[in-house]
DNA sequence: CGTATTCATCGTTCATCGCCGATAAACGAT
DNA sequence: ATCGTTTATCGGCGATGAACGATGAATACG
């Protein structure tokens, strides 16, 4: 009856996104090297990772716009750093889908609907 | 110095690819579906969600492909199950990368190169 | 045998990704 | 005023992804 499938929630999407923004070996090295730092540059990025500034760029800005990385335009050099809590957030979301599944309870697949 | 910087590890990639097979708003409902039940064929899981068959069964190989589903094509239909232990061990390296980032020692970004 | 069901695969189309070089904006320093 | 540095964005290109319909294989039922 309600097997809902209709378009995605915003939920599933905003996972989706974040899990995708995760989802390249450049972003989580990225990842990684903002975490060893309090605040690195884009260059500083560029000069870790060989790929062209403007790759990376666009890589951190995926990471920025998928909101697991927080970005400060200041002048001589633009900030990056991790966005620990969007991480936990994420970290704690994806726990909580894959206990639901490896709960194996019929009730994990009435929960997507309530929340649509 | 141990800017290494090379390509991607074997342990990135497959990372990487794992979130990919997540990242993806269907391949999550299929997930979430496959959780509740004991085991699923491939129609229970297109009637669920209103795409074709055909694209239903892309995306389920995507998931076997990644290791995150498991697949017998046993004959009436075939058996798709939730991989929990695959699941779980997702779960784990991804919770590992991310308190390696919010810890934010510069550790983790030597940790990338030794072994995980 | 013929039909219906289920499923994987193929071929196609369209959109998005990943990467690059080039460029322009915003400074600091000379 | 003119460099040099840093960075974001643009345009383009090849590759990949996502979706579909069509097709064929395997099986169960008449």
């Amino acid at each position: 009856m309600n097997t809902i499938q209709g378009s995605p929630t915003p939920i599933e999407k905003m996972l989706a996104g974040r899990l995708g923004a995760l989802a390249h070996p450049a972003r989580l090295r990225i990842l990684q090297h903002l975490s060893g730092h309090p605040a690195c540059c884009c260059k500083e990025v560029v000069e870790c990772l060989d790929l062209a500034q403007s790759t990376v760029s666009q890589h951190l800005k995926i990471l920025v716009d998928a909101g697991l990385v927080i970005y400060r335009p200041e002048r001589p050099r633009s900030v990056y750093q991790v966005d620990r809590a969007a991480l936990a957030g994420l970290s704690t979301s994806l726990a909580g889908l894959i206990e639901a599944c490896c709960a194996g309870e019929p009730q994990s697949c009435k929960d997507k609907n309530s929340g649509n």
